[in-house]
DNA sequence: GGTACGATTGTCT
DNA sequence: GACAATCGTACCT
């Protein structure tokens, strides 16, 4: 594969992803989320993402409390929680906080540092031929780019041979250092339209890849 | 067993 | 910038 050995990097254990789902969130940006499969290895830098805060938050697909399809929230850290949207997306998130919290992190967009061939075939395949630059540009597209479906649930990224690794770099560049910038989520529609509640949308600035802002429908 | 609704995208105007 | 597509899940009867 293509991830220099020189660039420190290590796969954070489940302890890491049992801190505040914040935390975990903004610390995820900069990371690489892989996806190894038959037909090859994909890597991505993760330039965006969205804390959803467990039972406690309105946004939260876990709001409700547990059901079948949100189990996977419910269960250890350090997990993929893949769910299917609109009948035609796939969106994948990260479960982190304590055990039982059902906190995740929806990952919404990334820029393919490995392995474009591939992502760009899949992308391909699914549909209309893009930029570089979209290829994981919206969480929908991510899920295409790296390979993931509802199959994917359940995965366990702290695993270092797994077929999902996510590894963080050891050491920030120091030459650029990352700035965050936080806002609103998006298309969240069950914060009582109060969206400005909820900045917990992160993302790199300057990153071509970040996905466009929408503001969810209003609900009546 | 039926119905309403969505953490979006692609296409058309 | 606006809108249709499309189906699993949740919630109701």
């Amino acid at each position: 594969m293509n991830v220099p050995d020189t660039v420190p990097s290590s796969v954070p254990g489940r302890d890491w992803y049992a801190r505040p789902v914040l935390d975990v969130a903004r610390d995820l940006l900069g990371a690489t989320l892989t996806t190894r499969t038959p037909d090859g290895i994909v890597g991505l830098r993760l330039t965006e993402v969205e804390a959803y805060d467990g039972t406690t938050d309105p946004g939260s697909h876990a709001y409700r409390g547990p059901s079948r399809r949100n189990a996977t929230m419910f269960g250890e850290p350090g997990r993929l929680y893949v769910y299917r949207h609109l009948g035609l997306h796939h969106c994948v998130n990260v479960v982190c906080g304590p055990e039982g919290e059902a906190s995740a992190v929806l990952v919404r967009a990334g820029e393919v540092v490995d392995g474009a061939d591939l992502a760009r075939s899949r992308r391909l395949a699914s549909g209309v031929a893009r930029t570089d630059r979209d290829l994981a540009r919206g969480p929908a597209r991510l899920a295409v780019a790296l390979g993931l479906d509802l199959s994917d649930d359940g995965a366990d990224v702290t695993a270092p041979e797994g077929h999902v690794v996510l590894r963080h770099p050891l050491v920030e560049p120091v030459e650029t250092p990352a700035v965050i910038r936080t806002g609103p989520r998006v298309g969240v529609s069950g914060d009582g339209g109060r969206a400005d509640l909820f900045p917990w949308r992160f993302w790199l600035d300057a990153e071509p890849t970040v996905s466009a802002y929408r503001a969810a429908p209003a609900r009546t």
